[in-house]
RNA sequence: GGGCGAAUAGCUCAGUUGGUUCAGAGCGCCUGCCUUACAAGCAGGAAGUCGGGGGUUCGAAUCCCUCUUCGCCCACCA
């Protein structure tokens, strides 16, 4: 595989051809059936609402790097991709699509939505599928699941069997958050808490035997038409002497009783509550404890029930408020309204106000679930990136409440519940993962529960039912666990913390050991990109502009752990330029190095005739070997501890720094012609630049792919995606190669600097003086002649006219006569400022030394380091002295 | 109301356990270059009292306290 590259680096014309090429040649797949070890990770599935947006591109992007680091070294890899079928977000949307049309749902009716909700979600999951193969994801499309699939969904009703039978589920009337314009009940993580600045109105309750009144405080005044009591705290001395005595509570013609319940702050308001068990937690529970008969006044779109007075009716539960407040100010009964601010349930998929209500649903038992995830994560079995998200979790679980499973909707799992029509039969409730027809106690005719299931009570379950649970499959036995997970820290207790609790419940193991918790996505504001704010960015028009490499790279190297990534929607190009301006660097490094190493090289080591001796190695190849072994171990490094902006930037700093900046620029000399010692360049330069594509492989599938199949030799069927990882070996670093090439680097620099201080033209060669000679500035005399326009490289002292000066770092003064361009004024305030800076250095740190609690409490290599930093800058510090006193500025 | 995090160059951010190469990178900016891989580039440069104050230490961007400003998570004070 060696044709020519084009000389434009234009990503659309390779990643496709790219993409699929892989696909066939099944790499991706993974064998339950291998030795290997196991390394896996379970994609979030995105929801089939819509097509993915930069977080999953972000997300998936992690994932890949992590699993293509880990195909590499050899794991028997499964990443496992799938959709989400997202309930009430997925019905969300397409009712919406009906509504432009005119329609609800009811219009349709069930099973006609149903298939319609398939028509939509067929579309974008495989728009979705699409969409993650250009950004590259090596995934097992073999076992692409989706959460309605009947494998997932005869998880899903094995699991309701057993946590039913466990008594883990259970059906009850209990407060739940309603959400009135989705129609459903919701969990109490489905209801995020916002602040918002309402009122609390102070209402007067007369006493019915007329002597007086009590004043309540309250948020939602509407809710007072379903009071059936007011509440005090039992040691509250001032309404001691109320409790049992009846109020008259107005606009309903009802008598309530005043109870005392410890439940109640007496600091907070009036310090007498009014009770509406059937609309608040709270109230529910000191209804229930003090046998008040709940009152729902609010129905399921939050108007006014018929069991509220007759001129409530039927409002909508913010006109109620206000009636009932006008109602109390025309009887004189509102003593006051306050500002307030307070945390208000919000529907997490359309933003509604949440309505608390009573209502019958199915819950999970979580506690006993809970329990064991909690220990797992105690006992270090967990990993959570970053640590302190593993706080959250510990604290979630810690306060953990019942999770409300059931849904009114109609898109999602079925409850798997069966009622019998018989009033008289005696067990009426059938749970059971199959369908049923007839009621096995009594025979009457069963008609299902008509709800569906949370969608997370699915997702739940991915990490083995994606595998063939409940089924003994090969799948699960060489695949559960599972190692990582990467995903947005929203989803923690949704997801991830179920997850856990569902593997330890049902596989008894925690379903992976590392959670990788990454940042979300935002605008140059730090706001969440979000359709309805119009800052998100489509993944795929970056794919398509700039690559998915360029992609790739810009938001692994721009994110470090627990940090967001910022990008400008409006500007994807400077978003974006670190990517694509280094993707084009590789492809130009590619194309140099490919088109001066047209055939195979020899080898670097070994035995063999052909093979390089060591002796044949200039500094520089010394070097940029050695800078690439530091390179493989810092980078492998990273990878493995998740640093993965680490590992990117350091391997982008290697090739374009050490590489390409330095070593490619050597080395022209003798890759041009025939000049001696091409052939070991052109064996440094493969070998170094064949293992920093495999470093970079992870992050820039594409276009190390599309170079390292090109290098001469190379096998057609040869891929850098299950290339071997670089192996690491601290003992091939040359410290003495990287010190010395240091030196020529710093005397390149020094004369460029001078040069280009004084605009000496590109074009026109110097002759420096260097004070004293080196064996790497003789060896790399060439070099340093080349790479700063030098015609003589001088040693010893340097002539008494007016020049450039500089003292490199071990105190070797640089010396470039400049004749009359010199501007003496000028390089003596260079040189004044820098004696300046060494001064106060020298002065600091002689002090340092001085310090008998530093000589003594310090360790002695400290010492002895600070030693040798003070006697180098003496060094340069006299040095520099003298180079003045030779300009006259002394 | 509780818990937690962050503040480093104009912008976006690195900086692993306090001490070599600690004050860095990319973008932006300034100067000079179309040097036959690359102008999406090359070379050089300006720019930060590491949020303020106090403390611990021989030594602090790094540890402790405090203040300020942002942000996140949790919460049944009606």
């Amino acid at each position: 595989m060696t044709q020519e590259l084009p000389s434009r680096y234009q990503p659309a014309d390779i990643e496709r051809d790219l993409y699929q090429w892989w696909m066939d040649r099944g790499d991706f797949g993974a064998r339950a059936d291998g030795t290997r070890a196991p390394y896996v990770i379970m994609m979030p599935p995105p929801n089939v609402t819509d097509r993915l947006h930069m977080g999953h591109g972000l997300n998936n992007t992690i994932q890949d790097v992590l699993i293509r680091f880990e195909r590499m070294r050899g794991r028997e890899v499964l990443w496992l991709p799938g959709t989400d079928h997202a309930g009430i977000a997925t019905q969300n949307v397409v009712e919406r699509l009906l509504a432009k049309e005119g329609l609800t749902r009811f219009d349709l009716g069930r099973e006609a939505f149903v298939e319609r909700v398939w028509q939509h979600v067929h579309d974008t999951g495989a728009t979705i599928l699409e969409q993650l193969k250009a950004l590259g994801a090596s995934c097992d499309w073999s076992r692409t699941y989706f959460t309605l699939d009947e494998g997932l969904s005869r998880a899903v009703r094995e699991t309701f069997v057993r946590l039913y039978e466990k008594d883990l589920i259970y059906r009850g009337n209990y407060i739940i958050n309603w959400c009135p314009r989705c129609l459903t009940a919701l969990s109490n993580e489905e209801a995020e808490k916002k602040d918002v600045a309402g009122k609390i109105w102070y209402l007067q309750y007369p006493l019915a035997d007329g002597s007086g009144h009590v004043t309540v405080a309250t948020t939602r005044p509407e809710t007072m038409l379903g009071d059936t009591s007011v509440a005090v705290h039992p040691e509250d001395e001032r309404y001691g002497s109320l409790v049992g005595q009846l109020i008259d509570l107005p606009l309903t013609g009802r008598q309530i009783p005043i109870v005392a319940d410890s439940g109640v702050d007496p600091e907070f308001g009036t310090g007498a509550v009014k009770v509406t068990p059937a609309h608040d937690p709270l109230d529910f529970e000191i209804g229930q404890r003090h046998g008040l008969e709940p009152i729902v006044v609010l129905d399921v779109h939050g108007h006014v029930s018929d069991d509220a007075p007759e001129e409530f009716r039927g409002l909508d539960r913010y006109e109620a408020r206000q009636r009932v407040v006008d109602h109390f100010g025309e009887l004189g009964l509102l003593e006051k309204i306050e500002p307030h601010q307070h945390a208000v349930g919000h529907c997490y998929r359309c933003g509604t106000v949440v309505e608390p209500r009573l209502s019958e649903q199915w819950f999970v038992k979580m506690e006993p679930l809970a329990a064991p995830a909690l220990e797992a994560h105690r006992d270090g079995r967990l990993t959570f990136l970053p640590k302190r998200r593993g706080d959250d979790f510990d604290q979630w679980l810690g306060g953990i409440r019942d999770w409300c499973i059931s849904r009114q909707l109609w898109w999602g799992h079925r409850i798997p519940v069966w009622y019998c029509d018989d009033e008289a039969c005696d067990s009426p409730i059938h749970v059971s993962r199959t369908a049923m027809e007839r009621c096995p106690s009594c025979g009457g005719s069963l008609r299902q529960d008509e709800d569906v299931l949370d969608t997370w009570f699915s997702s739940w379950l991915v990490p083995f039912s994606s595998l063939g649970w409940p089924d003994k499959t090969p799948d699960l036995a060489k695949f559960y666990p599972g190692n990582v997970l990467a995903t947005a820290p929203e989803i923690l207790f949704f997801w991830v913390a179920r997850m856990i609790m569902a593997g330890l419940e049902f596989k008894g193991e925690i379903p992976f050991t590392t959670i990788y918790l990454h940042g979300t996505v935002r605008d140059t504001q730090h706001r969440k990109m979000s359709k309805s704010l119009g800052n998100g960015i489509d993944p795929l028009e970056v794919v398509d502009r700039f690559g998915a490499d360029a992609l790739r790279y810009t938001v692994v190297s721009g994110m470090a752990v627990g940090t967001d990534l910022i990008l400008d929607p409006d500007d994807l190009e400077n978003s974006f330029a670190v990517g694509r301006n280094f993707a084009n660097k590789l492809w130009n490094i590619g194309r140099f190095v490919l088109g001066n190493i047209p055939e195979a090289v020899r080898p670097l080591t070994g035995p063999g005739p052909n093979a390089i001796a060591p002796e044949e190695l200039t500094l520089a190849d010394r070097w940029i070997l050695a800078r690439c072994e530091e390179t493989v171990v810092t980078a492998t490094r990273a990878y493995e501890q998740f640093r993965l902006n680490e590992a990117a930037t350091t391997i982008y700093h290697f090739i374009w720094s050490d590489l390409a900046d330095w070593y490619l620029e050597q080395i022209k000399p003798r890759l041009f012609g025939d000049a001696p010692g091409g052939d070991v360049a052109r064996a440094v330069v493969a070998q170094t630049f064949d293992v920093a594509l495999r470093l970079l492989h992870p992050v820039t599938p594409f276009i190390s792919e599309t170079l390292w199949r090109r290098f001469p030799g190379r096998p057609d069927d040869a891929s850098i995606g299950v290339a071997p990882w670089p192996q690491t070996d601290r003992r091939a670093i040359d410290a003495e190669a990287t010190t010395a090439f240091g030196m020529v680097q710093e005397l390149v620099s020094a004369v460029r600097a001078i040069r280009a201080e004084y605009n000496i033209t590109p074009g026109r060669a110097v002759s420096i003086w260097v004070s004293r000679s080196h064996p790497a500035f003789e060896e790399e005399a060439a070099t340093i002649q080349r790479l700063a326009k030098v015609e003589t490289l001088h040693f010893g002292e340097h002539p008494k006219e007016p020049g450039g000066h500089a003292v490199l770092t071990d105190g070797t003064g640089v010396f470039v006569p400049l004749g009359n361009a010199v501007d003496l004024e000028r390089e003596c305030g260079r040189l004044g400022s820098e004696h300046e800076r060494l001064e106060k250095l020298i002065a600091g740190q002689k002090q340092k030394l001085a310090n008998e609690k530093f000589l003594t409490r310090a360790p002695a290599e400290v010492v002895d380091t600070e030693r040798r930093k003070l006697a180098s800058w003496q060094d340069q510090a006299t040095v520099l002295g003298q180079k003045r006193q030779l300009l006259g500025c002394l």
